[in-house]
DNA sequence: CGGTATCCAAAAGGATACTG
DNA sequence: CAGTATCCTTTTGGATACCG
């Protein structure tokens, strides 16, 4: 499969390329991550995952929920109770960056360690000339 | 103006989110993709991505090479010729990716369904109202 | 509580010119 | 060819105020 098979046609992106973004999106990763574990309130959410403003997690969502992949639960109810979950499709979506996720942090060190040989090289080269 | 200084990412977050990031970042998917299937010159590269600018990819090979995901040959000849190629690590994370695209492809049809679903209902709604 | 609307700052990204 | 450096535009994201 060829990267440039995804790309549009012209003008607009291919929405092969968009559903990826949305999902590999900074907040659209943890959110799927976070929600395998079980449903979440609103402001329940933005508590775990911490330094998400209101309008970015707000945005997030939407975009999920039109996707397909989050279920949204708005209750009738004051105060206000909404729910969010995941769809099977958004089940399937969030395992996907699970996996991604778990071996990032698994191979943390070893991508450290490729991180202060790859600096001290450039640094040993600039000194050097 | 320094290397970390444009790649940013200073120690504010933490470290795991940041490999993450790389990882999953526009242009990062796209290049570990493409390197799955051979390494190739930078040139090359881009015109199989397509529609990257030269700056965007030059930074991204650079980010990935710092993180230990990409490794950078290049031959001292005239005209200079650099080829890209996964590390083992990196071939770890590219094949994350591309199960996560391979995922989004097959479930196109069910993304792009929901998405009608979801502005039809939006409309329904607004015309009700 | 769970948003929306608005404004503003910061970061990403593109175009162009230039270099070894 | 494979980049840097610079300038500029676009997008992203946060802060704040307000609403049902």
């Amino acid at each position: 499969m060829s990267v440039s098979e995804w790309q549009g046609d012209g003008e607009a992106m291919c929405p092969h390329r968009l559903i990826l973004e949305h999902v590999t999106s900074r907040w659209g990763v943890l959110v799927l991550i976070q929600l395998l574990d079980r449903p979440y309130r609103f402001s329940e959410l933005r508590r775990a995952i911490g330094r998400v403003s209101e309008k970015m997690l707000t945005q997030t969502l939407q975009t999920l929920e039109r996707d397909g992949l989050v279920h949204r639960d708005a209750k009738p109810v004051i105060p206000p109770r909404v729910d969010y979950s995941l769809t099977e499709l958004g089940r399937e979506a969030a395992e996907q960056v699970r996996a991604l996720a778990s071996w990032t942090e698994q191979r943390m060190d070893d991508v450290l360690g490729a991180r202060r040989a790859y600096d001290e090289a450039r640094d040993a080269r600039s000194r050097a000339s």
